[in-house]
RNA sequence: AGGGGUGUAGCCAAGCGGUAAGGCACGGGACUUUGACUCCCGCAUUCGCUGGUUCGAGUCCAGCCAUCCCUG
């Protein structure tokens, strides 16, 4: 029987993935990551599970790679006026990249995490495919787009079939010890939610005010600095206007100004990618209809995606989305099958 | 100094004698990778000031103050 490690944060999802495969027959082992000094009772908690159920828990202390691979590159962007998603980068290189390399030099044959996502392996192509949870509403395929054969063929994600309350009543009937708490959200290494404060002391930068403009370039008022905002942002500016809300429709970091217009000024159909990665093949030949999302909490909508350059990507949306952001991540699918996705490097807004 | 306009919440703004609309901003909540969007809730015992008329005044009258425009 193959060993699979269990990637388990101390949360009720990674902790109901480790009861399930334990029911599979696997023989289990517990990996925890220490990645920032905000780790709180997370270990423990894991390690407690892991002993409940009976198998061993080691705990890895990524938190340099983490650092140079997450944390940098999430505050470098905000500097840039982009808007990052760390969860991403994240997955890509630290749990599916070094936590995956631990688990596999520990002897596993596989690493499991509580994501909700589905692989299957299409035989015909040869290659493992990404696609959605069976239950839409907690789908994560969106952070997972940038996984590689390689890091698939290596992964498994066992609540990708089953829906949120199926997990809450598995992980209390077996009386876990996390049963009961609440959902992980915002973003794990700011639980204060204080992205600035962060970023300043993460690079020993300070912000500088600058002024909101109009489209026009009519002074508005004065902003805290570029990276206290994101694309589409509306509350928190303290600028009132006669002609209803305002939104940051432009960042601009050299000229350290931010625009304020309505938000008509937030729509625009095409976007250009790079990072790219595909998964049920290496790259685009042609155009081809996909459904794509730009944001994580948003339904895939229908477009037409192209293969521009070597790692670059341009999408084409039939209808104009709102607030597409450098930075975040459009990933494109083709029904419930993940086909790959970038990261948001500009995007065309047309008049 | 004279003529005209305007003064209602942080901003814009309805109101025209009957007991303070609305929008924006702001605060709280739900949702959330986004100090995001969206949605829900809250937000002037009081209308530049002082008197007067009236059963009743933001609304009418008088004086004063402030501000804007025009003319010396």
């Amino acid at each position: 029987m193959s060993v699979v490690a269990v990637a388990m944060s101390g949360g009720v999802d990674s902790s109901a993935a480790a009861v399930l495969l334990g029911r599979q027959g696997y023989d289990l082992l517990g990996v925890t990551l220490r990645l920032h000094e905000h780790a709180g009772s997370e270990a423990a908690d894991a390690a407690r599970v892991a002993a409940q159920l009976g198998f061993a828990h080691h705990t890895f202390d990524l938190s340099g790679e983490f650092c140079r691979r997450v944390k940098d590159t999430f505050a470098a962007a905000y500097w840039q006026g982009r808007t990052p998603n760390p969860c991403i980068s994240c997955n890509r290189y630290i749990k599916f990249g070094a936590l995956l390399e631990r688990a596999l030099e520990l002897g596993a044959d596989k690493l499991a995490t509580g994501h909700y996502a589905r692989i299957e392996w299409d035989g015909g192509a040869g290659r493992h495919l990404l696609k959605t949870a069976l239950h839409p509403e907690k789908d994560q395929s969106y952070v997972l787009y940038c996984l590689t054969q390689h890091q698939l063929a290596h992964t498994l994600f066992p609540l990708g079939g089953l829906s949120k309350e199926e997990i809450r009543a598995l992980a209390a009937q077996s009386g876990l010890a996390t049963a009961h708490k609440g959902d992980s959200q915002d973003i794990c290494f700011i639980p204060d939610g204080d992205y600035a404060g962060f970023i300043c002391r993460h690079t020993g930068k300070t912000p500088v005010p600058g002024d909101f403009v109009a489209p026009d370039g009519r002074v508005l008022g004065r902003h805290e600095g570029v990276i206290c905002y994101t694309l589409g942002q509306r509350r928190g500016i303290g600028v009132s206007s006669a002609n209803g809300r305002l939104y940051v429709t432009d960042i601009c970091p050299t000229e350290n100004k931010v625009t304020l217009s309505g938000p008509e000024d937030l729509m625009a159909t095409t976007l250009e990618a790079t990072d790219l990665n595909f998964i049920p093949f290496d790259k685009l030949d042609k155009p081809i209809r996909v459904q794509a999302k730009t944001r994580y909490r948003q339904p895939a909508q229908p477009a037409v995606a192209e293969q521009i350059g070597p790692d670059r990507l341009r999408v084409t949306f039939d209808a104009p989305q709102r607030a597409m952001t450098p930075g975040q991540a459009v990933v494109l699918y083709d029904g419930d099958v993940v086909l790959g996705g970038g990261t948001i490097d500009r995007v065309e807004v047309r008049s």
